[in-house]
DNA sequence: CAGTTTGTGTGCTTATACCAAACAAATACC
DNA sequence: GGTATTTGTTTGGTATAAGCACACAAACTG
C-alpha cells in the first residue's frame, strides 16, 4: 500500500498545460531547440516532448524551421491584442508620446502584474539615453524596487502586497546606489507618498536618473506609472526636484482623467 | 461492444492543451469573461473551465480583474521577445524606419506563417493614411491576396503552397477591386514575378494604393515583404509604376543583404 | 430574506497523457 | 562508402490525471 502524498491543494491545476508552458519557456530561453535537446533540458521522455510540440504546432504557436522548433509569431499578434485592449495603454499612449515629443527624452508607461513590472509603451525622444538597455527590457518582466516607475507603484500598493512582492522577488542590486534593504525601501516609499512622485538616482543604470509618477484610479488603487529618464548631467537641481516632477505628475494626471472618461463612456466599441 | 472510432491520426496531439488554447482564444474574443460565460460559449462543464483558468492564472497568463478573467500582460512580453528575436525584424527594422522617414508615408514589414499574414513592424510617416485601418491589423493575422505585401509573398511561394493557402483561407472580397478569382490571382502573381514588385490598387482599402516587394534569401525562398502605402491621389503614373517601386525594391534589397550579413556573422549575441 | 446565479470544491470514472521501447531517417565517423 | 551514432517519429500498454456531475458557498436579485 502506497502512502498518500497529501496533496489536497485546491484549486486543482492541470499538469499537462503546465508542462506545455514549460516547453514554451524553454523554447524561449534556448531560442529554438530540437526534440532531444528539449527532452534533456526538461528531463522528460522524447516521445512526450514530441507530442507536446506537435500540439503547439497544430495550434500555430510553434513552428519548425531549420530543423528546430521555434516559438511562432502568433504570440506577437496575441501580445499586440492584449496591449491594445489594455485600459492603461489606451488611456496613456498619446500622453506618453506627447511628453516624449515635448522633452525629447525617454518616456515609459508601465504597469504591474503578478508582482512583476510590465512595459506597456515606451517612446524614445531625440536626446534619449539608455537605448540599448531599454530595448532589451521590453521583452522581459522586471523588478519594481530599482526604478522610478517601479517605486512609484510600490509606494501606492497595499503594504501587504509590497511585503509579498519583495519576499518573492527579493531586492537584487543593480548599481551601487540600488536600494537593497527592506527598511530603506519602506522609508523611500514614504518619501514618495509625501512628494507624490518617485526619483531614481542611478539605481538601475549608472549615469541615468529618472522621475516617475503613479497613475491611480478613483479608489487610489495603482493602475501603473509613467516616467521620464535623463542622463544625470541633464537632470540636476531644480530640473530633478521641480520641473521634471511637475511634468511627469501632470502627465500622470491627464492619464488618470482619460481613464475616468473611458470608464464613464462605457462604450467599448 | 463499442465501435472503434478509427482515429489513427499521427502525430498525436494533446486534447488538454488544445482546450486550454480554446479558452485563451475565447477570452480574447470576449475581452474577458466569467467561468459560466466561458463554459456556455465552449459547451463545457463549469468545473473543467475553472480548473483550466486556475492553471492559466498559476502560469501568469490569465488574471482575474473586476470579477472576470482576462488575458494577462505576460503575452505582451512573450510577443515582444518573439518579435525582437525574429531574423527579418532584426534585419529590416532600421530600413523600414528609414524609408518611412524618407517618404513620410506608411511602411510595413510583414511575413507569413501558417499561411497567414503577420505584421512585424510598421512605421507611420507624417503624411501616412489609413491609420485607423492598420492599427487594428497589428493584433490580427490577415489574408495574403488583397495587399501588396501579401501578393509579393504569394508570388514567390511554391505554387503548391499557394494552392494550399487559398484552399484553406479562400479569397474574400474586401473592396470591389479585390482579386477573388483563382485564375486572376495566378495571372497577377506571374506579373509580379516579371516586375519584381507587387501593386495594390485599392484592393484592400478604398482610396489607398500600395507597392510591395518580396524579401528573399539566398535560395530564393520568401522571408517576408516590405511595402509602402499612399493615398491613390498621391500614387499615380510614374510614381506608382516607377519611383515608389524603385524605392521599395531597393529597401527590400538592403534587408536581404542585412540578413545575409547576420547569417555570416553567426554571432547571435 | 427567499430565489437565482455565480464561483469554487470534491469524488468517481474513463479517457488520455505519459513512458518505454522500437523504428526510421538523417548525420557523423572512420 | 559503409557503419555507427544521433535525431525525429511512431506505437501499445498503463497509471494517472482530466473531465464530468454534483454539491457547496457566496454573491447578487428582487
Amino acid at each position: 500500500m502506497r502512502l498518500q502524498m497529501t496533496k489536497p491543494s485546491s484549486p486543482r491545476t492541470m499538469k499537462t498545460v503546465a508542462t506545455s508552458w514549460e516547453i514554451i519557456h524553454t523554447l524561449e530561453k534556448l531560442q529554438g531547440a530540437g526534440v532531444t535537446e528539449l527532452a534533456n533540458h526538461l528531463d522528460m521522455p522524447k516521445g512526450t516532448v514530441y507530442t507536446h510540440l506537435a500540439t503547439l504546432v497544430e495550434q500555430k504557436y510553434v513552428v519548425k524551421q531549420d530543423e528546430k522548433y521555434h516559438l511562432g509569431l502568433h504570440f506577437l499578434s496575441l501580445g499586440e491584442f492584449v496591449k491594445r485592449n489594455n485600459v492603461l495603454f489606451k488611456a496613456g499612449r498619446s500622453e506618453v508620446e506627447r511628453l516624449a515629443e515635448e522633452t525629447d527624452e525617454y518616456v515609459h508607461l508601465v504597469t504591474e502584474e503578478h508582482g512583476e513590472l510590465i512595459y506597456l509603451h515606451e517612446v524614445r525622444g531625440q536626446n534619449a539615453v539608455g537605448k540599448e538597455y531599454f530595448e532589451k527590457k521590453l521583452e522581459q518582466t522586471g523588478y519594481l524596487h530599482s526604478s522610478a516607475y517601479g517605486k512609484a507603484m510600490l509606494a501606492y500598493l497595499p503594504e501587504a502586497r509590497v511585503e509579498e512582492i519583495i519576499e518573492k522577488s527579493g531586492l537584487p542590486q543593480r548599481t551601487e546606489k540600488t536600494i537593497t534593504s527592506r527598511n530603506k525601501l519602506f522609508d523611500e516609499l514614504e518619501t514618495i507618498r509625501e512628494q507624490g512622485y518617485a526619483q531614481n538616482d542611478e539605481e538601475e543604470i549608472f549615469g541615468t536618473r529618472a522621475v516617475g509618477a503613479p497613475i491611480l484610479d478613483e479608489n487610489e488603487t495603482v493602475i501603473g506609472a509613467i516616467s521620464l529618464t535623463k542622463p544625470t548631467s541633464r537632470l540636476q537641481g531644480d530640473e530633478f526636484h521641480e520641473r521634471v516632477p511637475a511634468l511627469v505628475t501632470s502627465a500622470a494626471n491627464v492619464i488618470e482623467v482619460n481613464i475616468q472618461t473611458m470608464k464613464n463612456e462605457q462604450i467599448n466599441y
